[in-house]
DNA sequence: GTAGGGTTAG
């Protein structure tokens, strides 16, 4: 589940500042409330706007006092320049003036402060304005809902409009879109779902369910909440839909971990709907979509029609596009596109780092990272999550030390649970566990299901039972419904030969009604994806590929191939265990390949689980013997397999 | 006078 960000938490805040400092209302000093008057500008305000736009605003301000005296425009045009100009000193001036004037209980300005203290992150004077102002109309009402929820005050905002509904002050369509955005809003781990569920009843009852902003919304909302079922039922409910509501349920599915239903979503918005045409944001989605699934064929033909619309200008899509080629496998088409663009955002660096870092090349990544700084452009918290993640791909630990330190240190990045997962996962691959439980202590944050994870995972790798009982005593409390944390332990158990304690995870699995994840993989052959599994018995060439991997074994077993069979975690004879190491999904997609792709091109599969450590020596053998080059992306990097060694150095 | 979807990581 995602909440919503406020823009730029990585930059120094500002501090909040006493509010004895001066009083915020002024009732002796009241005048009557005028209409706005933009039309028929006095020269004063005609003036202060040129200043204002030529961001000359200390020089408008010398203006005041002034005669005759400045209007509620006037402040209008202080007030935004001020929201524009981000400063607050400013801000603060421009209020004890307005004040004075004797504006303070005029609605349409609060409406404005209240925007403008939302704009300079000050939550705490957005509040108070709207403590202070007595005549609280729906734009005072809508214009604090917003501040809030961009604050991440969700909870807060849901309680002020449980009061707004005692006291009979009717929504309208605005708030509902702000309260529906509160539901997800919140900086705490409780959610709303209930809560929005209750909205979505008002909407219904007020006869809203026909406002394409407000079903957008809502959908959105659901989205989020991983409810994927009831954002469709939704967006098929919508009387009317537009590009916008469109691209909501495309990112919904893309977002909620089924790509493959929202590229079906996006054709039939090409096939069936000739007057909504997609635009950037849509794309996005999609080549997001194209990236999950790593059907690069598909991204391809996504490329082309980018390109023939005209959105290849488009930042956001650039970016996609690079993480879209360099998570389908095909990194050089990820550089290209990156050369290609004559601005660069920190998101588009972000996106090659972050290539660079699962293909393995973590000395590269560092490279690019620094090359960004010396351009000129600053690192953001991603950054160096994509920079990190790189070194721990590929075990350069001093070297993400010192960026981490640097982060800190030099660009006054507060670490968040991600960076230090980062940290535990590089040194715990790195076999520094005993480092990375360090880190977790000494952490100043609440270390979240990532952290313990990440150590968890590295455990699995290097078999320390001690520091996993640790950590999946914690996840156990923290998501107890992740069969994938069971399932780790269990297989540590079995490493060591604990097997009454296996017994026992895997009981606490059954009971808790929770299954493990089998192995699957899936390839691109023609343009169409395939999915393979080791209990798959619809495949109608399985028994063409049980054949060639028999015969496989058997000749690469001649020329030296050992089978590992110590990852069947089972007590087996170990025939047995061959057999079942045999039927990985992975060396049936392997063998799919072989089959279907008979050109000599590279083959490419995504797998849904970490390769395990047979695989991996299988498909070394296999590139060399059957002279292919195979690439295969697991949950975490990608694999390139060519002429018997793997481009991980065999540390992944 | 205010409103809806998207980018990088994990």
């Amino acid at each position: 589940m995602w909440t919503i960000q406020t823009a730029n938490t990585y930059q120094p805040q500002y501090r909040p500042l006493n509010f004895r400092a001066f009083s915020l209302s002024n009732h002796q000093n009241s005048v009557a409330f005028r209409p706005s008057s933009a039309g028929c500008d006095t020269k004063l305000n005609q003036l202060i706007q040129s200043l204002c736009e030529k961001g000359r605003l200390k020089q408008a301000l010398q203006l005041l006092p002034h005669e005759p005296s400045p209007t509620q425009r006037t402040y209008e045009l202080l007030i935004l320049s001020c929201s524009h100009q981000r400063s607050l000193p400013d801000a603060l001036d421009v209020h004890r003036k307005l004040i004075d004037n004797g504006f303070d209980q005029d609605p349409f300005l609060a409406t404005k402060l209240i925007n403008m203290y939302c704009e300079l992150d000050c939550i705490d004077y957005v509040r108070k304005v709207f403590d202070e102002t007595l005549k609280k109309t729906i734009y005072v009402w809508n214009a604090f809902f917003r501040a809030l929820t961009l604050a991440g005050k969700g909870e807060e905002v849901l309680g002020f409009y449980r009061r707004m509904n005692l006291i009979g002050i009717p929504s309208d369509r605005f708030t509902y879109t702000y309260v529906l955005k509160a539901c997800v809003a919140v900086e705490s781990l409780t959610s709303l779902l209930q809560k929005g569920k209750e909205i979505h009843a008002h909407i219904l009852r007020h006869g809203y369910e026909d406002h394409v902003h407000i079903m957008t919304t809502l959908m959105d909302m659901y989205a989020r909440f991983g409810c994927v079922a009831s954002a469709s039922s939704v967006f098929n409910g919508m009387s009317s839909k537009n590009v916008v509501s469109w691209s909501a349920m495309i990112a919904c599915y893309a977002k909620n971990g089924m790509p493959l239903d929202a590229l079906e979503l996006f054709r039939d918005l090409m096939l069936e709907n000739t007057d909504t045409v997609p635009n950037s944001v849509t794309m996005v989605s999609v080549l997001q979509a194209c990236a999950s699934l790593a059907a690069l064929e598909q991204g391809k033909l996504i490329h082309g029609y980018i390109l023939r619309k005209g959105l290849d200008d488009i930042l956001p899509v650039m970016s996609a596009l690079i993480t879209m080629y360099a998570r389908c496998g095909d990194l050089q088409m990820g550089r290209h596109v990156f050369a290609q663009m004559d601005r660069k955002d920190v998101v588009a660096w972000n996106s090659m780092i972050s290539g660079y870092g699962i293909h393995g090349f973590g000395r590269k990544a560092i490279e690019i990272f620094e090359e960004m700084i010396s351009s000129g452009v600053s690192p953001s918290p991603i950054s160096f999550i994509s920079v990190l993640g790189a070194c721990s791909h590929s075990g350069l630990v001093e070297e993400g030390k010192s960026l981490f330190e640097s982060m800190v240190r030099e660009y006054k990045i507060t670490p968040t649970v991600e960076h230090y997962a980062c940290m535990v996962d590089m040194l715990g691959r790195a076999n520094q566990l005993d480092e990375a439980a360090k880190i977790i202590q000494e952490m100043r944050i609440e270390p979240g299901p990532k952290v313990w994870g990440s150590l968890l995972g590295s455990c699995r790798i290097h078999n320390n039972v001690e520091l996993a009982e640790r950590a999946s005593k914690r996840l156990f409390e923290l998501e107890p419904a992740n069969a994938g944390n069971y399932v780790l332990l269990a297989d540590i158990y079995a490493e060591a030969e604990m097997w009454s304690e296996v017994k026992r995870i895997k009981k606490l699995l059954e009971d808790r009604g929770l299954q493990k994840v089998s192995g699957c993989c899936w390839i691109e052959v023609g343009r169409k994806i395939y999915s393979l599994t080791s209990v798959d018995e619809f495949n109608p060439q399985i028994e063409q590929i049980h054949a060639l991997l028999i015969r496989l074994f058997e000749e690469m077993k001649e020329k030296g191939y050992v089978p590992e069979t110590k990852v069947v975690l089972y007590d087996l004879e170990a025939d047995e265990k061959e057999r079942i190491v045999l039927g990985h999904s992975e060396k049936l997609a392997v063998a799919f390949g072989l089959i279907n792709n008979s050109r000599g091109e590279t083959i490419r599969i995504t797998k849904n689980l970490r390769l395990c450590e047979d695989c991996h020596s299988f498909t070394k053998f296999i590139s060399k013997f059957a002279g292919r080059e195979i690439l295969v992306r697991d949950t975490n990097r990608f694999h390139h397999f060519k002429d018997g060694v793997c481009s991980c150095a065999d540390y992944w």
